[in-house]
RNA sequence: GGCGGGGUAGCUCAGGUGGUCAGAGCACACGGCUCAUAAUCGUGGUGUCGCGGGUUCGAGUCCCGCCCCCGCUACCA
């Protein structure tokens, strides 16, 4: 029985398009849900888009077209992208649909049936943009904080979450799992923001209509991030098939940038609780993509879309970039020269260039089928290096350090090249000496695609075929594929054009 | 204001509990090789490890003060 493993990125909201800080978050969901498919874990990668609320509802009527049409549209757009990403999601969820609906009204009706939802009024002023309520000290210049907009005078009739009741239990278990928020700085500000005391909050809103009803009081509808969070557990069945939700609940990763949190590991735990459910194992919250220094911001010009980069660096070098080239805690900074930099020097240079040379020599040298593999090559020990340093990456989501250890390899097999002077022991005669060296880098050449395989998965197929091996990188298991032996002799090899062309830095 | 993170080679950054910790990659220089995408391999230099004190036989690594950057959070006495 295969084990259940359940990774989400947020569901992003529809009133933007899809920028790379989205697209950042959604490649290292799907590196890890490439990853562990590889160990042959049933996965549930899930990612989606959230598309209630008061500014989509602006946005809609600003563009003269429903709700249901706007959001629809948009959310279309990230689909396209993730797509042009090769983003194996394996479920997408749109907060509009129906099953979404009937597991929210589940799960409020299971918190308010705990007692934890009850009526409150509240007067304060409303930025659209934030969705939220500011206190006058907040303002600047009378103005929201973040958008610099003016703020509404609003007054409504609101249920309010009582998150207060939950500082102890989120506490405990904040004390009991450690690992559950991640990294360890982020463990530390939401524990400061715990300690410091929670407020209850509005769930509700009676002042817009895009959204779901309360299922006990219709004049409300759910408050976005109430709805929105819920995705999580509307994927996996809750409130309609216990048994798919009791398989994969809770889940494994939810990974966030870092703006969003609070709502993660604050409010999201505690309305977990609040209705009898396990809050997730593990919310990892990393840093924003800087470019040139700045934020990705998404009010500002400098966004770029993920399409773009793509037809710049394609579908690897975007993806490689994203988690080889920067640790994925702290922020990182983005810049289009870096980019071409680590483009040209670790996936031209490095991984496609001795590619390159490998499948070349074995062609010209080793009339273009394997050799035998010798089982005690000195690459041997380099490949089970890249495997354990790849484990050890994987398990604290360090991405760059992991894969790192799979550039050692690549680095190990051009020195041994370089070492060993295969094209020499060939003007010698000496087929058996050039054989062996060859058998050596073409095994170690697939250890490298199938490692690389969940970072750069286009090119590690493609280097798998001209390797004359069966199937699909995706379709091997680990630890087993990792074998040395395991490249067959004797299979027809294909030289082919530059995996990856460098790029003229110009 | 409080809490937290950070200021280390030209660039991006590693460096729990003090003594090969002065490092890696990129860039650069020199040398080798020619199978390969002018790729690759080897060698090499630079750094007052933010500033000033202190503890210690010995401190990027601990303590005190200061400067600067960033994040979270709060405006209370």
């Amino acid at each position: 029985m295969s084990q259940p493993f359940y990774v989400t990125t947020p569901i992003y909201y529809v009133n933007d398009v899809p920028h790379i800080g989205h697209a950042y978050t959604t490649v290292a969901a799907d590196v890890l849900a490439r990853w562990r498919r590889l160990w042959g874990d049933d996965v549930v990668f899930l990612t989606g888009t959230d598309e209630h609320g008061l500014k989509i509802q602006r946005a809609a009527e600003a563009q003269g077209v429903s709700p249901e049409e706007w959001a629809a549209r948009t959310s279309r757009r990230f689909q396209e992208a993730w797509h042009t990403l090769e983003i194996s999601n394996d479920d997408y969820i749109r907060t509009t649909e129906p099953r979404h609906y009937r597991a929210v009204e589940r799960f409020l009706q299971a918190v308010y049936d705990a007692g934890d939802i009850e009526l409150g009024t509240y007067e304060g002023l409303y930025c659209v943009g934030c969705e939220l309520y500011y206190t006058e000290d907040d303002l600047v210049d009378g103005m929201c904080p973040i958008h610099g907009t003016p703020v509404e005078r609003v007054t409504e009739e609101n249920y309010f979450f009582k998150l207060s009741r939950y500082e102890d239990r989120l506490l405990a278990h904040y004390t009991e799992h450690p690992e559950a928020v991640q990294p360890a700085g982020k463990r530390s500000e939401v524990l400061g923001l715990i300690k410091q005391g929670l407020h209850d909050f509005s769930v509700s809103r009676t002042s817009i209509s895009w959204g779901i009803p309360l299922p006990w009081d219709q004049k409300h509808v759910a408050y976005v991030w109430f709805d929105a969070l819920i995705n999580y557990c509307t994927a996996v069945g809750y409130g309609d098939d216990p048994e798919r939700f009791a398989r994969y609940w809770p889940a494994d990763y939810h990974l966030v940038g870092k703006d969003i949190l609070r709502q993660h590991a604050v409010y999201w735990p505690a309305m977990l609780m609040a209705a009898g459910e396990a809050p997730p194992k593990c919310v990892f919250a990393h840093g924003y993509l800087l470019v040139s220094g700045e934020k990705m911001s998404k009010s500002r010009l400098n966004q770029i879309a993920p399409a773009d980069l793509v037809a710049d660096f394609g579908v690897d070098g975007v993806r490689y970039h994203f988690l080889a080239d920067q640790r994925f805690g702290p922020d990182g900074d983005f810049s289009y020269e870096a980019m071409v930099a680590r483009y040209n020097a670790d996936l031209a240079n490095n991984f496609g260039n001795l590619a390159s040379r490998v499948l070349n020599m074995a062609v010209t040298y080793c009339g273009g089928v394997a050799p035998d593999t010798r089982e005690d090559g000195p690459l041997v020990d380099a490949a089970a290096r890249a495997f354990d340093g790849l484990c050890d990456g994987f398990a604290k989501l360090d991405f760059s350090g992991g894969f790192g250890a799979v550039w050692e390899l690549i680095g190990a097999a051009n020195a041994y090249i370089e070492d060993r002077e295969p094209w020499k022991l060939h003007k010698e005669g000496d087929a058996i000496a050039t054989a062996a060296v060859i058998g050596d880098c073409l095994a170690a050449l697939r250890v490298v695609a199938l490692l690389a395989s969940p970072l750069i998965p286009r090119a590690s197929a493609e280097l798998w075929r001209r390797l004359g091996l069966d199937g699909r990188p995706d379709d091997q298991r680990l630890p087993a594929a990792t074998a040395w032996d395991a490249m067959p002799p004797g299979v027809p090899l294909e030289k082919g054009a530059p995996l990856f062309p460098r790029i003229d830095p110009a």
